[in-house]
RNA sequence: CGGGCUGUGGCGCAGUUUGGUUAGCGCGCUUGACUGGGGGUCAAGAGGUCGGAGGUUCGAAUCCUCUCAGCCCGACCA
């Protein structure tokens, strides 16, 4: 009776089974350069609904989106030295266009603190103008040796915000809002993942910044996925790039900025968080698709009342789909919609209806219920409420379980192998962070013990959480 | 940069050591019948410059030379 597994079981090759989970739910295929990779319809659907969620978010911040260009001249990138150091060796870089050698090389942006600091220098002439909140949706290039779908290829897609401030304070508080407002907002409330908030080691920050804030999460295997980075960049980038205004004094003052980042690494977050041997399991408030209503079989007026269940979840509001492809097998379909990771399936055949109900199933936990037609639609947005509670006290259980409190750089590198570990700063300090990169295994983020954010690493109490990172 | 491995229908592979007619298999795909409450069964099909170039030979997926691409290990870099 038991079938062949669809997908390789995670605890036996965790890697393969995202490799499966991927081709398999459609998501997402290889380019055909390497490194590069190709969204699907339905990843994309997921991608897009992040982006609705958290554009909303950025606006509510203050932010506005802008688009600057995929085209940096070379010199731009040279005038902030940690900043090229960082980047120079993951730069795509185009020396020849229009048939001839360029004069000046034109790199393809990485990011894209450069053009947009020359430009803010352009816009920024009074305190009136501060503070200037911009974020741009776009593809960023890095040429990447070791690529994943998802997690690390040379192309992917993002959002980045820059902004400028009048004084350091100012831009230091933004930096915040923006990682616990709307990063962490967004990822414990819609895609149902815990996340850490914390600043970055020096080893670990931005380059070019003076101070990065991350919010970590874990994966299903233990090890630590970064879901996003807001970073404080002082003035290296407005003196470079000579973003000054005039205060209400009259005096000429350089401007504080800040810049902040997620992509389509967050897809891979999604995956590697909820999904199971099944396949995914799409959080309700993030799903493109929440519910779909399965026709079993076209007998007994199955298909009408398929139709007319999908058109009554919609007018209440729920992003549903209607499958009566009733050509396939109605285990092939019920697989299909399982490796998507649909949280809610209703599904009807004529024993059903003949009773006057319908099946419904969750995907996180496989429960089936019947219920009265007259009821689906209350009871499945009740459901989608509860699926999407669980799946994040599940995630976050998992976090508590794999998180132990240890207090010196052996036993930290223990439970790193299999998940995090907390330690004391002043029991690692950077020292003890090169140890364990030896082993593969880095600080993810200082955090006080509370788990809030420090204002510096020097603050008594400080926590390093370690972990091996995708 | 050095060492090793792999290139064969969409995907995964066998065949290469020891050259020999129409290059196989699984999955997927197409068509039909029977089915249908968790990847159905059976039948009939479609689909291939064997990575590329050159060579040896009556004859090359198979042997030789060159070349391209990808993967792994090491080195380098952080």
């Amino acid at each position: 009776m038991a079938k062949a597994p669809v997908l390789t079981p995670q605890a036996e090759d965790f890697p393969r089974w995202y490799q499966d989970v991927l081709a398999k739910a459609e998501l997402a295929d290889n380019g055909p350069v390497r490194g590069t990779m190709v969204i699907r319809p339905y990843g994309y659907s997921l991608w897009e609904r992040m982006q609705a969620e958290m554009d909303a978010r950025i606006k509510e911040a203050g932010a506005e989106n802008a688009y600057f260009p995929l085209f940096i001249p070379e010199s731009y990138l040279t005038r902030e030295a940690e900043h090229v150091e960082g980047f120079s060796p993951e730069l795509a870089v185009v020396t020849h266009a229009g048939g001839k050698e360029l004069e000046e090389p034109v790199v393809v942006r990485p990011t894209s603190e450069t053009v947009i600091g020359e430009f803010m220098a352009k816009w920024v002439n009074s305190h009136r103008d501060l503070p200037l909140l911009l974020n741009q949706w776009a593809n960023v290039v890095r040429w990447e040796l070791r690529t994943r779908i998802f997690l690390r290829t040379s192309e992917f897609l993002w959002q980045e915000g820059h902004t400028a401030h009048a004084s350091e304070a100012d831009a230091s508080a933004y930096a915040h809002r923006i990682l616990l407002d709307v990063y962490r907002d967004f990822m414990v409330n819609v895609l149902a993942m815990p996340v850490l908030v914390g600043r970055k080691t020096r080893q670990e920050r931005f380059a070019g910044a003076t101070n990065t804030l991350a919010c970590e999460a874990m994966m299903g295997d233990g090890k630590a996925l970064q879901m996003g980075t807001s970073h404080e960049l002082g003035q290296n980038f407005a003196k470079v790039f000579d973003i000054s205004f005039q205060d209400s004094a009259g005096a000429q003052q350089t401007a504080w900025t800040t810049s902040w980042g997620t992509s389509t690494r967050m897809m891979g977050g999604l995956i590697m968080c909820h999904g199971d041997d099944r396949g995914l399991r799409i959080p309700p408030r993030l799903a493109s698709t929440q519910v779909v209503v399965l026709a079993i079989r076209d007998e007994g007026g199955v298909v009408d009342a398929v139709r007319r269940l999908g058109d009554e979840l919609r007018s209440a509001g729920v992003r549903v789909k209607v499958d009566d492809r009733t050509d396939t097998s109605f285990g092939r379909r019920a697989t299909d919609w399982e490796l998507k990771g649909v949280p809610v399936r209703v599904e009807v055949g004529p024993r059903d209806l003949a009773a006057g109900e319908v099946t419904i199933v969750r995907r996180d936990t496989g429960e089936k219920r019947q219920s009265p037609i007259a009821e689906v639609a209350h009871r499945v947005e009740m459901l989608l409420q509860v699926i999407q509670d669980d799946l994040l006290a599940e995630a976050t259980r998992r976090l508590e379980e794999r998180t132990a409190e240890v207090a010196t750089i052996d036993e930290a590198r223990e439970a790193a192998a299999t998940g995090f570990a907390r330690i004391p700063w002043a029991n690692l300090g950077e020292e003890g962070e090169a140890a364990l990169a030896e082993h593969a295994v880095t600080v993810r983020c200082l955090q006080r013990a509370d788990g809030t954010v420090p204002r510096s690493e020097d603050e008594d109490g400080v926590v390093a959480v370690v972990s091996r990172a995708y």
